[in-house]
DNA sequence: CCTGTTAATGTAAGCGCTTACATTTAGATT
DNA sequence: AATCTAAATGTAAGCGCTTACATTAACAGG
């Protein structure tokens, strides 16, 4: 006996930790729990309709009585495709990436996938790695925000055949798909209503342009309206700054000290504008009496603040749910149209009025 | 020859979509391509110390010659782990997860874990499907917000011998793993403060307590900190409101409709504080000297306010990291820390004062 | 030159599902 | 009752990897 115990000993430890018993029951399990084949369980759980009601319902009970939960890899493994879609954003910090994912999110949820989201930091390199760690995860689609991506990128996603789509901005004449909104028409909307109180002298607090496609077009669509009237804007007065409450306050605090106050300072999006708004109120520049100032995004506070802040509204969330039922529908060759547009909205509020009559 | 074509055609019409060739090359292919097996393919992935640098060299080559991306599906399946972890927060629109969600998610991508979020909007029967979707992709670990969940889902979690860690919040006597900070106790610093400046009056503007632990023992902190006093906070001064700066707003008017107008109104987080602080802006009360605000959280917007905001300020990052670190090592089977309590600071700022002074 | 030892590599058995195809069953039609 | 058709179910071959174990190579010591 006891030479015997020597093997046995051995054959026991192999293979000991890594068992099913800690993980729950298996397809086969339930099978056979449900003395059925594993592809009659297989399909109660992925085409319930091809399956007789008397035995979809052995199948549900031996399902609930089991806990048996699905595992997902050997499903994606069969099945080539893995319920799970991915995204993409420069961060999560910026409320209006959050807002756009959580329509996302919720709409995805609804169709019965999953989001796994990531972020690069405006770095282009950063977001072309995050696209292969989700390829490397499988995901039947991804989005992508606006239209400046490293090439490899979409040479990537369309030699794996990987549905995609560019949001926060819109680009009708592109063969890619689009959903989002004209960034550079929505700011020349905002500037012609500046300009059309009588603003002359403006100065513009963007967002750092570098790589980053809706800030770019943003100042473009300004510095349009403002050359179609035949005014000037003078270069120093546009300051490029990170998106951040604290650089909005520093590039105001720059502008106050400019020989030629601006009436008007336009903003890159809500958050340099809040900060601008603060560095007025800390030094008790009256707003809009002194300076009108205009933001871009409309994020919730916007409203409920006093003065309460002339802005772009985007409808972010609806942009998100569009973007899942494109590419769900792509992922099952349906068609769909390549372009949707989501429509902006000015917010005229109290952060702006006439300019100050000269003195 | 025509009588073949008919034959030929349908067999080639079978798994034509499925195939790969509109996918990238496989291990096999990498094998081939490398004249290597496909086990040492795999170990120049997984441990590339275990192969000889010569053949290394050769595989590596054959990976980037191919373009090769390992299909995780398939190696989940096969190795039993997904170098996935799921989170399911509240919600994003509130800046305190998207803060430490963002922190958790910059550590794990450095410990080649992917990070997949989900939000339950403050339900907990969501709350558990989401960590059952989660499970069913089979997610290495799961991190939790708060203490408060169905009791299934840790016996669930427990079942499936998933770790997990509950954050944002911290019970040092609980069994299960905490990562976060003393809710009551830093709302019981934020009281003491203000009673320290002669406050007696206060009314509270808290966030919904229902099923919320964060927010019920932000409030019992605060009870605490008074009743030691000797004082008493009458129970038609706690508001309970959703976070959103629009209630903050519309329940600091009910405060200033009351009979007798409080010297302090403390908030269960910033956007609640916000919001107050808009509605004694526009309608003329002044702040800090009529009444004092306080929130909770410190978002960057409330230092930069005017007046700023004074709250507590928590380390949500670093909350993050940590609880990074903690679930990887519970993975790996290594030992950790089940509690890790992050400190809270009290920041002074401008929208506290003393009381004014009795007329 | 042989043997022992370790390092490197290869072989092949699954991992837990899906699904094409085969088979059985049930129902309809004559 | 016999035949046909469609619906339901079963069988089993993978999906693309990892890894235990087997085999071979490399090299040291005698």
């Amino acid at each position: 006996m006891s030479e015997s115990v020597t093997n046995n000993g051995h054959k026991a430890k192999v293979r000991r930790d890594r068992k099913r018993g800690d993980k729950g029951a298996s397809l086969d399990d339930v099978a056979k729990y449900a003395k059925v084949s594993t592809a009659t369980v297989s399909r109660v759980l992925n085409t319930p309709d091809k399956v007789a009601e008397k035995s979809r319902l052995v199948v549900q009970a031996a399902i609930d009585e089991l806990g048996y939960i699905p595992d997902g890899a050997a499903r994606a493994l069969a099945s080539r495709h893995t319920k799970t879609i991915g995204a993409v954003v420069p961060t999560l910090d910026n409320a209006i990436f959050a807002a756009g994912i959580q329509g996302l999110q919720r709409r995805l949820k609804k169709l019965g996938y999953t989001l796994i989201v990531a972020s690069h930091e405006y770095d282009l390199l950063e977001e072309l790695n995050e696209v292969k760690t989700l390829l490397r995860h499988g995901v039947d689609a991804v989005v992508l925000v606006g239209s400046v991506h490293e090439p490899e990128l979409l040479h990537l996603l369309e030699s794996k055949n990987v549905p995609y789509v560019n949001c926060w901005a819109y680009n009708p004449d592109s063969a890619q798909p689009y959903i989002g909104f004209d960034n550079k028409s929505a700011a020349k909307k905002l500037t012609n209503y500046l300009l059309d109180l009588g603003h002359i002298d403006f100065a513009v607090i963007a967002g750092r342009t570098h790589n980053n496609d809706r800030a770019t077009d943003r100042l473009i669509g300004i510095k349009e309206a403002i050359s179609e009237r035949n005014l000037i804007l003078p270069a120093e007065k546009i300051l490029e700054r990170s998106y951040t409450i604290k650089q909005g306050r520093e590039a105001m605090r720059v502008l106050l000290q400019g020989a030629i106050l601006p009436t008007a300072v336009i903003c890159g999006n809500d958050i340099l504008a809040l900060g601008a708004l603060a560095e007025c109120q800390s030094t008790g520049i009256q707003v809009p009496d002194e300076i009108s100032i205009t933001g871009f995004d409309d994020l919730d506070i916007s409203a409920q603040i006093v003065p309460s802040l002339t802005t772009i509204h985007v409808p972010l969330a609806e942009m998100g749910e569009h973007a899942a039922d494109f590419l769900v529908s792509q992922i099952n060759n349906e068609t769909s149209l390549l372009h949707t547009e989501i429509n902006t909205e000015l917010m005229v509020r109290n952060t702006t009025a006439k300019p100050r009559s000269k003195s």
